[in-house]
DNA sequence: TACATATGATCAT
DNA sequence: TGATCCTATGTAA
């Protein structure tokens, strides 16, 4: 589930549901016994996301780094339930309970470890909004990578991953092997406000849907809710939702990549 | 049961 | 480029 969208969501309703009462932390799994206990009964003060990266920030000035990785979850769960072995962390107040698991991250950190994360990610779209544009601009022209390849490089701009880079690659009629420095500060600021929008989107909805209202009747409803939601990806082999021709799949980067070879040529 | 796969990232070769 | 880490889920055997 995680990209840059989940991350902002997490935070929020992480906020919701924690800041301004005591929180219990525990690690019911073991191996975060020792960070959970540094902020065991103190208040969340509050939680914040920069790209993929969490921060939960404690009285005690202990912050709670949390990156999901590919398979990590952060979920709100009924607190009567016994948490299974595999929680990383659990945190929980009178009346909710989340649980961690899988985390590609999970760490107890100060601020200044923040600042070293921080300081290594391009732009947030979700931070930033349009202020981020000179930043991104200024990224894609001092890049000869493949343009799909370079929407995975959080340095570039952080918080797009596999399925977003598809889908706003089709949105914007760019082919993925595109070198960043010969796309026009014209295209790149399409990009750029396109993954603004899609990413708002993301957030409010809590999952990643990218098919505009002109284009969601071109194609009959799958009944699969991911394939209904997107253009592009996972869709290798079926119809382009605005051409005649099918969705390719390719390998850019050590991922796979769907584009369609009409409405992204070269 | 076993295996493949997953919306990531890092480190080794 | 490939191996590796972390866990859950769906499909195959």
């Amino acid at each position: 589930m995680p990209e840059g969208h989940t991350i902002h969501r997490l935070a929020a309703d992480l906020s919701k549901d924690f800041v301004g009462a005591p929180v219990s932390a525990d690690s019911p799994q073991g191996r975060f016994s020792e960070g959970a206990a540094l902020v065991d009964g103190e208040m969340m003060l509050k939680s914040e996301a920069w790209g993929k990266h969490l921060f939960c920030h404690w009285e005690s000035g202990n912050i709670l780094h949390v990156h999901l990785g590919l398979i990590g979850k952060f979920r709100p769960v009924d607190p009567s339930l016994p948490p299974p072995d595999t929680i990383r962390l659990r945190l929980s107040n009178g009346s909710k309970s989340w649980h961690l698991t899988g985390p590609q991250t999970c760490a107890m950190v100060l601020a200044d470890d923040l600042k070293h994360v921080v300081a290594k990610l391009g732009p947030d779209p979700l931070r930033l909004g349009v202020r981020g544009i000179r930043r991104f601009l200024q990224g894609l022209s001092s890049s000869n990578k493949p343009i799909g390849a370079a929407l995975l490089d959080q340095s570039l701009l952080a918080g797009i991953g596999n399925v977003y880079r598809s889908e706003i690659l089709f949105l914007c009629g760019i082919h993925p092997e595109t070198p960043c420095n010969a796309i026009t500060d014209h295209d790149g600021e399409k990009l750029w406000n396109l993954t603004v929008d899609l990413l708002r989107k993301g957030r409010k909805l809590n999952r990643i849907v990218t098919v505009q209202k002109e284009d969601s009747g071109n194609v009959p409803l799958s009944g699969n809710e991911r394939e209904d939601s997107v253009y592009a990806y996972k869709r290798e082999g079926l119809d382009c939702k605005r051409c005649q021709n099918q969705i390719q799949i390719t390998s850019l980067a050590g991922r796979s990549m769907w584009h369609c070879p009409s409405c992204q040529e070269r």
